[in-house]
DNA sequence: TTGCAGGGGTCAA
DNA sequence: TTGACCCCTGCA
């Protein structure tokens, strides 16, 4: 990968397995939008960038070279070879084929608090409402930016929601959901939930640490440790996951602990990696609907 | 227009 | 293991 920086914009050539569209709408943000042009624009740092393809080339403006290096090439997981990962699924023709059709899927790493918030929210609830919900909670309480003459605001953090109460949230229309962020936002502040531990614990520490939460299942947890603690080996099983793994790999009346061990044994360190290509493939394709 | 089903689950009994 | 759950959206 060749880094060429230009005027607040940076240029990235010889990126292999990287398609932001795949990336940004594959489910697993809910901060990114599509562009007239293709392109996608998102918020994350506390900065507006935008991103786009451009023969074989990625383009991302509005960030310093600095701000590529610390920040944005771990975010977008460009440390990561997923050749190699891709290679490892070889003899899979399921994951195989969902990686032909999702290709350069990158599972990224988001901030942490911002993914927590928003998987809490995305329980039993449809993508498009989670972005509103996510993107209204950012006007409320987030730092305004300003981004090519519009509007954005950044996610806010712990200190911004300190104090917060169901009743102050009630505008979110979140439902029962509003209790759990105020859950979130109290055990984090108070200190009984570590959450710049997740990064040093274990999966499984991790994975316990953020169950201590209400509204944190196995299911939230898992998303959150995969797409913000660069924990591949986690597999969130949802509806879509747990259809597509008792048609494609065992029966129909495969228990969601049944799907999780199958998941752990067969698909080993990057089960999370294989997931996200089977969740995008099943649901793109309404896989068992 | 009204009514109903279901949505990237979780909690509590 | 099973229903209830807040609220919105899509669809008869």
């Amino acid at each position: 990968m060749k880094i060429i920086e230009e005027k607040n914009c940076i240029i990235l050539q010889d990126v292999d397995h990287f398609s932001p569209e795949h990336t940004f709408l594959c489910g697993q943000c809910f901060r990114w939008d599509e562009e007239i042009d293709g392109s996608f624009t998102g918020v994350a740092f506390s900065k507006v960038v935008n991103i786009s393809l451009k023969d074989n080339a990625v383009v991302i403006k509005n960030i310093t070279l600095d701000e590529f290096k610390s920040q944005w090439k771990y975010y977008l997981d460009l440390d990561t070879d997923y050749g190699h990962i891709k290679y490892g699924f070889k003899d899979d023709q399921n994951v195989k084929k969902a990686m032909e059709f999702g290709w350069g899927i990158r599972i990224l790493n988001q901030e942490i608090f911002e993914c927590l918030i928003s998987f809490i929210i995305s329980t039993q609830n449809a993508i498009p409402r989670i972005k509103k919900i996510v993107s209204k909670l950012s006007e409320m309480y987030g730092t305004k930016l300003e981004y090519s003459g519009r509007e954005y605001y950044a996610f806010p953090n712990i200190e911004q929601l300190r104090g917060i109460t169901k009743e102050s949230l009630s505008e979110l229309k979140a439902g029962y959901r509003a209790d759990y962020i105020v859950d979130a936002v109290e055990k984090i502040t108070s200190g009984e939930v570590r959450i710049n531990d997740i990064l040093s614990l274990s999966y499984e520490d991790a994975k316990k640490e953020l169950m201590k939460i209400k509204g944190v299942g196995p299911k939230v947890a898992d998303c959150v440790l995969l797409f913000s603690a660069n924990k591949k080996e986690a597999f969130p099983i949802d509806v879509w996951v747990k259809r597509t793994m008792q048609t494609l790999y065992l029966s129909e009346t495969s228990s969601v602990k049944e799907i999780e061990e199958f998941a752990s044994s067969h698909f080993g360190q990057y089960a999370g990696v294989a997931q996200q290509y089977l969740f995008y493939y099943s649901r793109e394709n309404k896989l068992g609907k």
